[in-house]
DNA sequence: AATCTGGTGACACTAAAATGACAACGCATT
DNA sequence: AATGCGTTGTCATTTTAGTGTCACCAGATT
């Protein structure tokens, strides 16, 4: 299970805006309805973080904190509670709790995602260095490829040739400026050799529909397309 | 979206003003009239560089710029501020809340242009590389042509063939110019063959009804009109 | 009208890229 | 040292996109 962020929360709608929001910032994101889905998808194993509505059809979301507070495995968990305005009497007893941060509904989206960067600073989890275009995420120090949060295998030189394209979106690179930073100054490889592995990268990314992002430019060379 | 600069000024004249002479030097610009807008804006994508006038209604500029720079998706947007002659007090502010340029009205286009491009430079952005005359825009580094901020495909030979025009705004270039600055010296082709790869051109620019800006010389060649 | 010049569609041809197969290699395991 | 597996670079072949030429037409020029 790749890194992620867990947002439990019973209204589509509002879930739908946290998923959107935190995943455009390269976030993964799992969804869970009540406490009670909550704690099962934690079972699985642990979030980075954990966004929680206060207000949550059977166990509210105060009491879904204070049993995570209780289980040695999630004790750090950093939560964000999510309330809405008029509820802010309550802070303290969040705070109590152990609640890291809230955040009071109507919230920016902007100003959530500063808050889920901030306090996962904060807690010194190093920000993990990952790349991420369209629902593509390359985890560069686990050296690892996720799409769509699905774990996909992934060679070497790919991988290389996949973070140069992934640092420079939309930029098009002639097949000798791909050999030289992705295979480096001093080796001599037939410059076809590119044309294999551009297939093999389009072939590790066909399954999830996202091949097409790399494209050919004819008479030059390739780009990602984002 | 391509790479873009976001103007934020209520007086419809400067707005324009800055529109035009902005977009003559080969940038894509939005306009937001209010501060409120611009941050509509910025959920759609960040932009290379945003202009905010000081004085706004609503929201006014330094409180832009310092949501802006609160905000972990645009707190590396480099920032130009407006300021009407008077207002210099206020600089020091400016620049605590991590303005990274100023220019006061009455402003010189040639001036504004030239601190734009250095602050790109000095932020480390690569100043893309691109050309643009009309609505046409060519980019050098991701090797697309845009007509109207919207993707338009083209062979290769007609890119080399407009690009050389771009660079060479109405300059007529004779048949074998033609031939020995985009086929090469070496290459012998007809001289007529020219002619097919003009139409192939102005049929590329057709649909955007640009395609009147490659002129024929009668008696000579050709020419980009601008 | 005769001539010249450029526009245009068709088409055969060629260059460029995609693809599949394979032998060689590196590396970990036995 | 031998084995096996995954990765790599190359090549031959197929597929696709782009190219150059020509014939014919239309408008301009004489």
């Amino acid at each position: 299970m790749p890194p992620y962020i867990l947002v439990v929360e019973d209204e589509p709608d509002i879930r739908e805006l946290l998923d959107f929001s935190i995943s455009r910032s390269g976030f993964s994101v799992i969804e869970a309805e009540t406490a009670e889905d909550a704690l099962k998808v934690l079972d699985r194993g642990t979030p980075e973080l954990i966004i929680i509505d206060w207000m949550l059809p059977g166990m509210d979301g105060i009491d879904l904190a204070k049993q995570l507070r209780a289980d040695e495995l999630t004790k750090e968990l950093p939560i964000i509670m999510l309330t809405a305005r008029g509820e802010e009497a309550d802070k303290l007893r969040s705070f109590e709790v152990g609640i890291d941060d809230y955040v009071t509904k109507p919230f920016s989206p902007k100003e959530l995602v500063a808050r889920i960067k901030a306090l996962l600073r904060r807690t010194g989890k190093p920000e993990d260095n990952t790349l991420s275009v369209a629902g593509i995420k390359l985890d560069l120090s686990s050296h690892r490829l996720y799409i769509n949060d699905k774990d996909v295998t992934i060679g070497p030189t790919e991988f290389k040739l996949l973070e140069l394209f992934m640092r420079n979106p939309n930029r098009a690179f002639d097949r000798s400026q791909l050999l030289d930073r992705v295979w480096g100054r001093s080796v001599y490889v037939e410059e076809r050799t590119v044309d294999v592995h551009v297939l093999r990268l389009r072939k590790v990314l066909k399954p999830s529909g996202r091949d097409h992002i790399i494209e050919t430019v004819r008479g030059l060379g390739y780009r990602l397309a984002a």
